[in-house]
DNA sequence: ACTGCGCTACTACAACTGTAGTATGCGCGC
DNA sequence: GCGCGCATACTACAGTTGTAGTAGCGCAGT
């Protein structure tokens, strides 16, 4: 799957991040995994994944202890697209998002030609 | 201005693209601007205008007949700037999301050539 | 001057988000 | 075998967002 249209927020996308990192991971470890400042409840998390297992988006895979543990039931690749996707559509288009990326400096013509050599290679 | 840091949803960045093509507009031209199968009604439009002038995004230039004229009082650069940022933030850098453009075929390597040299011509 | 129509201003509201508390259950250590 | 403590399940709630209705005012044409 991994096909399924599902919408996250932005805290829920962060969430995942960290579980496409890890793996699989119980909320104590996503949690402190989450990287800010001010870090939420642990109680807030576990609200996130919570929802995100109604989405779909994340699956239980055992129970260690009285934890249960979870992976991510999409992939990173999906969620990108659509936020790309989005992106790209509110900006109009992909050349302007890297001409902009370009012009804030975001980007430097280095990054480019490492990206154009790389693109290349897997190409073939 | 331009430098406040204001946050727009989705659709309210939708109406300010519409204000940045157009330069200025009341509420029904702004409707009529959008672009969708189901558009929303005038009254919605014009809510969203009006979050927009409290949030300091647009302001109202003159009144003809008895409509609302309204320009952007925010720069398109500083949304587009706040928005890629965002991005940025969550697939973790800016290579990667370009790298990932690539790979979807979003970006074509002739793409990155006209980039560069857009970019290596405004540089000079 | 009057009236009708369009536009604004205000109000409404449900869904979604971020945030977290409470209650309860269950496994581990003693 | 029992209780402690952490984890879960459920509930709550305010702010935001998309969506739109209604009331009423003020131009524009007669």
């Amino acid at each position: 799957m991994a096909k399924e249209r599902i919408a996250l927020t932005k805290f829920e996308t962060e969430v995942m991040s960290v579980l496409w990192r890890l793996g699989e991971a119980n909320v104590r470890e996503v949690q402190d995994a989450i990287d800010r400042t001010e870090r939420p409840a642990y109680t807030t998390v576990q609200t996130i994944v919570q929802r995100l297992e109604q989405k779909g988006a994340v699956r239980r895979t055992r129970k260690s202890g009285n934890a249960l543990y979870f992976e991510p039931a999409i992939t990173r690749k999906s969620v990108y697209r659509r936020l790309v996707d989005e992106l790209i559509d509110l900006i109009g288009g992909s050349q302007p998002l890297v001409a902009h990326l370009v012009e804030t400096g975001k980007l430097s013509l280095d990054d480019l030609k490492a990206i154009e050599k790389a693109a290349k290679r897997s190409k073939k």
